[in-house]
DNA sequence: GCCACGGCTGAACGGACGTTTAACGTAGTA
DNA sequence: TACTACGTTAAACGTCCGTTCAGCCGTGGC
């Protein structure tokens, strides 16, 4: 996070980001302001209140990300996607932000998925033109469905973490991913590359079903 | 779920339950209470705190899961396993609250997927026995993997439903489930099925890279 | 009939927290 | 210099909410 020389109000909103990340949208204003060096009265002032700094803070995340998003366009693989950001330790607190959202059910966790699978969807059609990727009868529902496991490998870290085992990605997100990928990449590529059945009896029979119920 | 004839313990227990699952672990004491026909000092009275309310409802959701478990040892699919309790509309309510303690990082949540997990490290491996399903390297990796891609949809079901588009896990269980599986079914069987990559490159290159980095 | 006791209630207490308010200081302007 | 505008603060306000308290009521035992 860049530090003194930004404007109140921005070290406000930064400083929202970042305990908003790590404690929660509960965190009281009060907290926020000790943290930016400011009155509790002053973020109001700005803001006009709680709810429309925490809307700051979701559209100024959002912005971060798309110039981030377009600044990167030449990624790797999609499953890489969603740790990009998190690599970077500038951004660690946007992502603990976006976990938080997630969690919450805010309106950016729904842009961001959003986007999400608008770039898996992307992806996943230049890995088809490549003849890396096969095709698909439900492209979008694919994509998202590799996005979903991404989202519940991210809050099935945070359960852990709560439990006393591992890394919370709202705590240490680079670190979060990094042990996420450790314990989830063998069994993905495998699951991505052979399947998970040894025929297409399920998907026959789920065919089958959808023509004549 | 039952009514009138029990015990004000168990219908204060029952309310939370209900209001918990429906509008998150920051809805008011005296909002159950109100729900359970007893006074706000009667819920404190017969369960100390609210913290120990709920704990009270974990516990209580925790044992009706397992006998649940118990009583339909025999299921077909693991992909099933999540939407068994939604289905019958008397434990719609637990479903919420399990889906709450998920996006709260309560410890529920925690054992609940540690259950998912093992039921389909259990199923899988049943499934390999009998020829369906292939093995894997990392068996534990792959349930997780599997878990993970349904907890993900869920979340996001609930994105969407804050969004306005689609049913909340949380208003109602059955149904959402219900529209998940449309959505989802699909794509997954197809995932499942074919896996996503034409060839192992991938997977060739994430070994080779684990055993000399 | 009286007493004790447990279930139960309504009112009150106290803390946390978002927000309001009045005032202060400083920089720019006439 | 006087006036204005604005960034800023400390204190106070009001509300929500968990929890406590004092007492009421009905039941069972003596």
């Amino acid at each position: 996070m860049r530090s003194e020389d930004l404007t109140a109000r921005a070290r406000i909103r930064d400083a929202a980001v970042a305990r908003f990340g790590r404690d929660g949208f509960r965190a009281p204003v009060r907290t926020i302001a000790e943290d930016a060096g400011v009155s509790a009265g002053l973020v109001i002032h700005h803001f006009g209140s709680k709810d429309a700094l925490r809307a700051t803070c979701d559209e100024h995340v959002l912005t971060v990300i798309r110039e981030q998003k377009s600044a990167a366009i030449s990624l790797a693989s999609p499953s890489e996607t969603i740790g990009l950001l998190a690599g970077v330790q500038e951004y660690a607190p946007l992502f603990a932000y976006i976990v938080r959202s997630l969690l919450d059910g805010g309106a950016l966790a729904g842009h961001f998925v959003d986007g999400l699978v608008d770039d898996a969807v992307a992806y996943l059609k230049a890995g088809e033109e490549a003849g890396t990727v096969r095709s698909s009868a439900d492209p979008a529902g694919r994509a998202r469905q590799v996005v979903a496991t991404q989202v519940g490998l991210l809050v099935m870290a945070q359960l852990d973490a709560a439990a006393g085992h591992g890394i919370a990605p709202t705590e240490s997100p680079a670190a979060a991913i990094t042990q996420l990928y450790d314990r989830a990449m063998l069994a993905g590529l495998e699951l991505y590359t052979h399947g998970l059945f040894t025929d297409s009896s399920y998907l026959d029979a789920y065919l089958e079903y959808k023509e004549k119920p």
